[in-house]
DNA sequence: ACTTACGTTGACGTAAACGTAATATACGCC
DNA sequence: GGCGTATATTACGTTTACGTCAACGTAAGT
C-alpha cells in the first residue's frame, strides 16, 4: 500500500509490480541481471522514479519483442556515462541497427494489418452469407 | 541447389532455409509442431510455394515478437477451414485483438524512435564537442 | 568403389525469462 | 503476543525455440 510518509516519488516492490502488470519476480530477476537497481531501506527494495522509467523501457521493449538485453542496450544509450569516443561511435551505430529493426518493425505491421483487414472482411462476408443456414 | 527438372515451385528444405535464413533444424522443428507440413518425395522433404508462404508468415511474426503459436492462430486466419459460426466470431475478435496489440506495437515504436533520435543527436554532438580533447 | 553432399530420424542439451515452492524475517494491529 | 501481510533469499522447475551431436540412407560425381 503506497506509503504515506515517503515521497510519492517512491515505490514498494509490489506497488511498482501491480502499476505494470509483473510480478515481484520478475522485478528481482531483473535486478539479478542487472536492468534494475533499487535502493534499500533495510533490507526491503525502495523503488525511485528513475528505476520505474526503467521498468517502462523495458516493457516496451518486451512488446516489440526486445529480448532483455536488446532493452539493456537502448537503455545505456539514455545515460552514456562514459563519453569515450569509440563507445559514442558503436553506440552511434546501434542506434542505427535498432532503427533499422524498427523500420523493418512497421513495414511488417503496415502487411500484418492488412492481411488482418481483409481476413475479418472474409469472415464478417461468410458470417451474413451463411446467417441463415 | 534448385532442381532442374521440378518446376520451381518446389523447394529443398536446403533451399527454403538458405533463402530466409534460417536453419533446417528449425524447418523440422516447424514441422513437429504443426506450422509446417511439406509433402515428401520418398522421405526427402519438399516445399510447396504455400509452404514458402507459411515460412514467411511466421518469421514476420517472429519479427514482430510474436510466439510460433500467436503465428499458428494468425496463419489459421487466412484459411478458416471449417466455417462454423462460433469459430468466425472468435476469428473476429482474434483478429481484434491482434490489431489492437499492432496499434501498441505502432504506439511503441513510434517512442521508441523518437528516443533513438534524441539519442543519436545527443551522441553526434558529444562527438562534435569532444572531438578535441 | 570411394568420397562428397544432402537428406532422414531420434535424442539430449541449452539459453532466456521467468514460475513456484520453502523458509525466514520484519511490521502493523487488535 | 499472536496473526496477517509484505518482504527477503535460495533453489529447483518450466516453457519456448531451437542447437547439436549421433547414426544412418541415398544420389551424384570421379
Amino acid at each position: 500500500m503506497a506509503n504515506i510518509v515517503t515521497s510519492s516519488t517512491e515505490y514498494s516492490i509490489t506497488d511498482l509490480c501491480k502499476e505494470f502488470g509483473v510480478t515481484t519476480r520478475t522485478a528481482r530477476y531483473y535486478q539479478d541481471i542487472g536492468l534494475l537497481s533499487p535502493s534499500r531501506r533495510g533490507q526491503t527494495r525502495v523503488y525511485s522514479s528513475a528505476d520505474r522509467t526503467r521498468l517502462r523501457l523495458i516493457l516496451r521493449g518486451k512488446r516489440l519483442g526486445l529480448s532483455l538485453e536488446d532493452s539493456r542496450q537502448i537503455i545505456d544509450m539514455y545515460e552514456p556515462g562514459k563519453t569515450n569516443i569509440e563507445q559514442l561511435n558503436s553506440l552511434v551505430d546501434a542506434i542505427r541497427q535498432q532503427r533499422e529493426k524498427l523500420n523493418q518493425q512497421l513495414d511488417d505491421i503496415g502487411n500484418l494489418l492488412k492481411d488482418l483487414n481483409k481476413a475479418e472482411a472474409a469472415c464478417i462476408d461468410a458470417l451474413k452469407t451463411n446467417g441463415d443456414s
